[in-house]
DNA sequence: GGTATGATTGACT
DNA sequence: GTCAATCATACCA
């Protein structure tokens, strides 16, 4: 299941709060393709997951607290939490009205700053670099000190997907409340994924 | 106070 | 395939 999908925008044009306050599903697939910069290194998105406020795996269905207090904030902001206690995780604050609700971002395709990247994560080969949440952050250098960022402000830049892609919806991975929705989104055919967008 | 559980990753059998 | 790392949060007593 598959869907063709246009760049409703034009090239090169910044994403930001106007493009973020819409229903995070909608958000995170229209975010494949998209380029997500940190810094001086970054790519392009190929996997994205929703999370709603009313949603059983989303960290906001237990109401505002200290760690998740960034999803509650506008949208366009970064929230950035641990996980595992070991790793970041990066997520674009969506919704149009009631807040609470964010994207994974969970791989990238690395397009610039590789260098800068291979020594943040102490390896050389490109598709290890940023497929996977923890992953992406470690490569982007993206820690807790970016959680509540705004995400149309340096060290953040996102730029709008330049073409058509083919995007594919899939199930949401590592979490065991709700499992059923089809909100993991992923180019298809990229060797950049975290796992296979097989249902 | 204690204990179980993760929106994960990397090392290992 | 299994499993440990490591800690904030949730939940129970």
């Amino acid at each position: 299941m598959s869907s063709r999908r246009k760049c409703p925008l034009p090239k090169r044009s910044k994403l930001g709060s106007t493009f973020f306050s819409r229903d995070p599903v909608e958000v995170a697939r229209d975010l494949i393709g998209a380029t997500l910069i940190v810094g001086q290194a970054g790519g392009i998105i190929v996997e994205a997951e929703a999370y709603r406020r009313d949603d059983p795996a989303s960290h906001s269905f237990v109401g505002q607290t200290q760690r998740n207090a960034s999803m509650f904030g506008p949208a366009g902001t970064a929230y950035v939490y641990r996980s595992y206690g070991i790793h970041w995780c990066l997520n674009f604050v969506s919704g149009e009205q009631e807040t609470g609700s964010a994207v994974l971002v969970r791989a990238l395709e690395p397009k610039v700053g590789l260098n800068a990247m291979r020594a943040r994560r102490g390896l050389d080969d490109p598709h290890l670099l940023c497929t996977g949440p923890g992953r992406l952050c470690r490569a982007l250098g993206v820690t807790g000190e970016h959680d509540g960022s705004r995400l149309d402000e340096p060290p953040f830049e996102i730029y709008a997907c330049s073409g058509p892609v083919e995007v594919r919806a899939a199930p949401r991975i590592g979490i065991s409340r709700a499992p059923d929705h089809l909100w993991r989104f992923g180019l298809l055919g990229s060797p950049f994924l975290s796992k296979r967008l097989a249902f």
